[in-house]
RNA sequence: UGGGGUGUCGCCAAGCGGUAAGGCACGGGACUUUGACUCCCGCAUGCGUAGGUUCAAAUCCUGCCACCCCAG
C-alpha cells in the first residue's frame, strides 16, 4: 500500500547539523523522507558524502542531483553579469527561489510527496491580514536565515516545512549528539561547522570571477578591465592613492586600496570609465532612501505608502523602521527613518511586518 | 654645490633630551549561508648615514648622502 502523499516529505541535505536534525525529526514525526542532495558546483562532493552517510543511518531513501549545468545557467551567470554592470550580487537569494526550493518542489511532485523541507533557521506562517504564506524570522535570533528567502513562490510556501524552526542552534546540535548522528568518516554530525560564505567559491569573489572569465571567453575582456589598477579620489575630486581594480570593491568597504589619508576611508562609489574609486568619510555611505525593483510580495500582497515597516538591507543587521512608496515606472521608492550603512545596487531590501516578511526587492539606486 | 627646506614601518603621521602614539595597507582570528561593516590580536631593538655631547638622543652638535623649493 502506498504511503499517503501528507506523509511524505522531500528534504534538501547537505551533510550539515541542520538539515541532518531536519531529517531526523521528520522521522520521527512519522514522516516518509526523501533526502536530495544537489550537486551544484564542484565543491560538492563532500555534502553528497555526508548527506549519504546520514541517509544510510537513518535508512531514508538518499537521491542526488546533478544540477551544474541549471546552477551556472541561473545562479552564476547573473552573478557574473552582474558585477560586471557594478552591482553587488548576492547568489544565495536567487539560489533559493530559482534552484534549491524549486527542484525541491519538482523532486516532491515526481514522488508524489505533498511537502518539501529545508533545515533553514526561519519559518512559515499566514499573515494575520491576508492570509498569505510567508516566511517569518526564527526565533533563534543570530541564526536567522529569513531574509535569504524572501524571493521564495507562493506555491513553494504552501508545501514547505521547517522541521528546526523552533529551536535554537546549540538544540539542534544536542539532538544530533543525542541521535547519535554520524557524516563520513564517521565524524559526529553535531561537530560539523556551521556553513559560511558563497558555497561555491573556496578563495574570494574577485579571485573567482577572474578564473571563471578565464574560462568563459565572453567575459575575459570586460573583466580584465575590472582588474586593472587604477585611481583612488576622495569625494573632493583630489587623488589620494591607488587601487587594485574595481572589480575588488563594493559600496561601503573600507579595506583593500591604498590611501595617503590618517583617516579611515569607505568605497563611496566608481567610475567604470575612468576606472577610478571615489571614497569618503563613513558619513558618506550612509542613506535613508534608496530605490528597490524587482519586488516580490510575500506576507503582503501591496503596500500602502504609509504603512510603517522594518526594513533589513543585510541578514545580519538589525532592522530599521521604514516605508516604502510605489514609483509609476513600477519600482519601488525606500524611506527609513534612520541612515542605514551602504545599501548596495544589487543586494535586496527585505521588508518585515513585525516577523513576517511582507515583500522584498532589489536595490537600484541609492537615490 | 648660492640660499632655504625635508628625511620616523609599504603609505600618511605623532614625537621637540628620558627610553618609538595613531590611522591606512598587510597578516591572523571572531562574526557571517551574499558583498560589506564591526570587533580582537600581530606588525620599526629602531627613527637617511657616520661620528660627537650627555647618566640618557628620533629629539642637541658636526660631516656626509638623498630628495624638494627658490635663485642660476
Amino acid at each position: 500500500m502506498r504511503t499517503d502523499r501528507s506523509k511524505k516529505v522531500v528534504l534538501a541535505m547537505s551533510g550539515g547539523v541542520d538539515s541532518s536534525v531536519s531529517a531526523w525529526l521528520l522521522k520521527q514525526q512519522g514522516y516518509s523522507v526523501l533526502g536530495v542532495t544537489y550537486r551544484l558546483h564542484d565543491l560538492a562532493d563532500k555534502a553528497v558524502a555526508d548527506a549519504s552517510a546520514v541517509c544510510r543511518q537513518l535508512g531514508i531513501p538518499h537521491v542526488v542531483l546533478d544540477l551544474r549545468k541549471r546552477f551556472e545557467r541561473d545562479v552564476l551567470e547573473p552573478f557574473t553579469a552582474g558585477y560586471l554592470q557594478g552591482r553587488t550580487p548576492n547568489p544565495c537569494v536567487v539560489c533559493n527561489p530559482v534552484l534549491k526550493f524549486q527542484v525541491l518542489l519538482e523532486q516532491a511532485e515526481r514522488w508524489s510527496a505533498d511537502h518539501i523541507a529545508m533545515g533553514h533557521y526561519a519559518r512559515v506562517v499566514r499573515h494575520p491580514e491576508t492570509q498569505l504564506p510567508a516566511i517569518a524570522r526564527s526565533p533563534a535570533g543570530q541564526k536567522d536565515q529569513s531574509y535569504f528567502l524572501y524571493r521564495l513562490t507562493r506555491a513553494q510556501l504552501e508545501r514547505l516545512i521547517f522541521p528546526v524552526s523552533g529551536l535554537m542552534k546549540d538544540e539542534v546540535r544536542q539532538l544530533a549528539r543525542e541521535a547519535g548522528l554520524f557524516v563520513s568518516g564517521s565524524f559526529p554530525v553535531a561537530e560539523t561547522p556551521d556553513s559560511q560564505d558563497i558555497c561555491f567559491i573556496d578563495t574570494d569573489y574577485a579571485h573567482f570571477l577572474n578564473e571563471y572569465a578565464a574560462t568563459h571567453p565572453k567575459w575575459q575582456q570586460p573583466f580584465a578591465r575590472l582588474s586593472e589598477p587604477g585611481v583612488v579620489i576622495g569625494t573632493d575630486g583630489q587623488e589620494i592613492g591607488r587601487h587594485q581594480g574595481l572589480l575588488h570593491y563594493t559600496p561601503g568597504q573600507r579595506k583593500g586600496f591604498e590611501t595617503r589619508s590618517i583617516d579611515r576611508l569607505y568605497v563611496v562609489g566608481r567610475d567604470a570609465s575612468a576606472n577610478t574609486l571615489v571614497v569618503g568619510d563613513r558619513d558618506k555611505v550612509a542613506t535613508d532612501t534608496f530605490t528597490i525593483e524587482d519586488v516580490v510580495f510575500s506576507g503582503l500582497d501591496s503596500v500602502n505608502p504609509d504603512r510603517r515597516l522594518d526594513c533589513r538591507i543585510r541578514n545580519t543587521a538589525t532592522a530599521t523602521p521604514g516605508r516604502v512608496n510605489r514609483m509609476p515606472d513600477g519600482r519601488y521608492r525606500v524611506t527609513l527613518e534612520r541612515k542605514v550603512h551602504a545599501p548596495a545596487p544589487g543586494q535586496s531590501a527585505v521588508f518585515y511586518d513585525g516577523d513576517i516578511i511582507a515583500f522584498g526587492g532589489v536595490i537600484s539606486d541609492m537615490t
